[in-house]
DNA sequence: CGTCTATTTGAATGTACTCAAAAGCGGTGG
DNA sequence: CCACCGCTTTTGAGTACATTCAAATAGACG
C-alpha cells in the first residue's frame, strides 16, 4: 500500500527512499472508525499513535466539573494520540473520537521502537514534531490567557478556517473555551458591527 | 567538575557510567546570572538549553496587551530554554530571567547534536523529557480552563509549595493568570473562611 | 530614615456565564 | 410530501467572578 499523504508528510522533514518508506509502512496497522466512534477513551491506555489518512477527529476530556474540554481537532495529515499515556503506559485523561468516518494508520509501542531504530526518517520526524508540538502548546496556553473570547474566535477563523467547514459551532465554542451561547452572541455582534469588510 | 545534581537527574532516566557523564559534562558551559539578569530575551534566538544547578528563574513573555505572562518558574534540577527557538533558529517570543543569583550548565546546538550522537543517556533523557513536557503543558492548558482563580491557587499550594518560598506574590498571581489584587483577595477569603483546617 | 515596591482594601465595571425559552434545521417515518 | 422529533443555534434577562481604577498600608533595601 502507498499512503501518499503519509509519505508527503514524512518528506517534509527529510527525504525518504522507497525502501525505507516501505519498511516503515509495514509497521503500521490501518484502522477505520465510524462517526462518533472512539479510538480510545479516558481511563484506558493509549496503545497506538496514529496518522490521519482520512477523516476528522477531536481529542478531548471531561473535566472535574463534568464539562467537556476539547484540546484539538485533527484532520488529514495530523498525527494523533496521547504521547504521555503511550510512553508511560498510564491511563489517559483524554479521549479521541472520530467526528467523521476516518481512516487511521496506527503504530503501537513495539513498532514505534522498531521504527525508531530502523527508520531514520521516523526518528527525525517524531523528534522534531514532538518539540514543535510542545512549543505550539505553550503558545496556545499563552494565547488562551491573553485573548478575549472574540479575539480567540477571530484568530481561529484566520488560522484554521477548515474547522468551520467540518465542525459544528457548539464544538468550536468548547474548543475556544467558551459556552455555545457566548460564541453565538459574538458572531451576532461581529455581523452587526462589521457587515462591510 | 562533578555536577552531582545533574548526574542524579540523568540517572533518573537511565544509569550513566563515569566516562559517559564526563564526556557529556565536557560539552557543557557553566554560566552565572545575577538576580534580574536575563539568560535570553524575546526577539533573540535561544542558543543554549540549560540545567539549573543553582538558583531560580522565570520564563515569561509580554503579550499583545503589554501584559507579562509567566509560563513557569524553574529551580534546581530543571532544564530551561525555548526548545522551539533553539531548534528552529527563530527568535523566541519568550524571555528567561534569573529571580535569584543562578548557576546554569548550558549546552549549545552543536554540543547538543554531539551529545545526542555520543551520549545515549542524553538522547534518552531529552527524548523522554520533551514528551513529558508536552503532556504536562497540555494538562496545564486544560487546568487553566477548568479551574477558578481560587482553585488554581489551592492547586499550586499543593503541587508546588516551593514557589511560595522563593517567588513574590504578585509574580505568582501572574503565573496563575490573575491580577495581584485578585490573589490578595482570594488569600483573604481563604483566611477568613478556613482559619480552622 | 526615606524611598521604592509589594500588598491590601474599597467601589464600580465588564465579560462571559447561568437559566430559560424560542426559533431553526435535518433527518425519519407515516 | 408533510409532520414530527431531536439537536443546534439564537435570544433574553439576571448573575458571578475577576477586573479596573484608586488609595491606603506594609515591607524591604539602601
Amino acid at each position: 500500500m502507498h499512503w501518499p499523504r503519509l509519505r508527503r508528510v514524512l518528506e517534509g522533514v527529510s527525504p525518504v527512499t522507497d525502501g525505507e518508506f516501505d519498511r516503515f509502512c509495514a509497521l503500521l496497522v490501518p484502522m477505520r472508525f465510524k462517526k462518533k466512534q472512539h479510538v480510545f477513551t479516558d481511563q484506558e491506555v493509549c496503545r497506538r499513535l496514529a496518522f490521519v489518512n482520512e477523516g476528522c477527529l477531536r481529542y478531548y476530556l471531561v473535566d472535574n466539573k463534568a464539562e467537556e474540554r476539547i484540546i484539538y481537532f485533527a484532520q488529514e495529515d495530523w498525527w494523533v494520540g496521547d504521547m504521555g499515556s503511550f510512553f508511560s503506559g498510564n491511563r489517559s485523561l483524554y479521549s479521541l473520537q472520530a467526528m467523521e468516518p476516518s481512516e487511521l494508520l496506527t503504530i503501537d509501542k513495539d513498532a514505534f521502537e522498531t521504527a525508531r531504530a530502523q527508520c531514520p526518517v521516523w526518528e527525525a520526524f517524531y523528534r522534531i514534531k514532538t518539540a514543535q508540538s510542545y512549543s505550539a502548546t505553550t503558545d496556545r496556553y499563552i494565547q488562551f490567557q491573553s485573548l478575549s473570547a472574540e479575539e480567540k474566535y477571530l484568530q481561529l477563523m484566520k488560522k484554521s478556517p477548515w474547522i468551520f467547514q467540518r465542525i459544528p459551532q457548539h464544538q468550536i465554542a468548547i474548543y475556544l473555551g467558551m459556552k455555545p451561547q457566548s460564541l453565538s452572541r459574538i458572531r451576532k455582534q461581529l455581523a452587526e458591527r462589521g457587515p462591510i469588510s
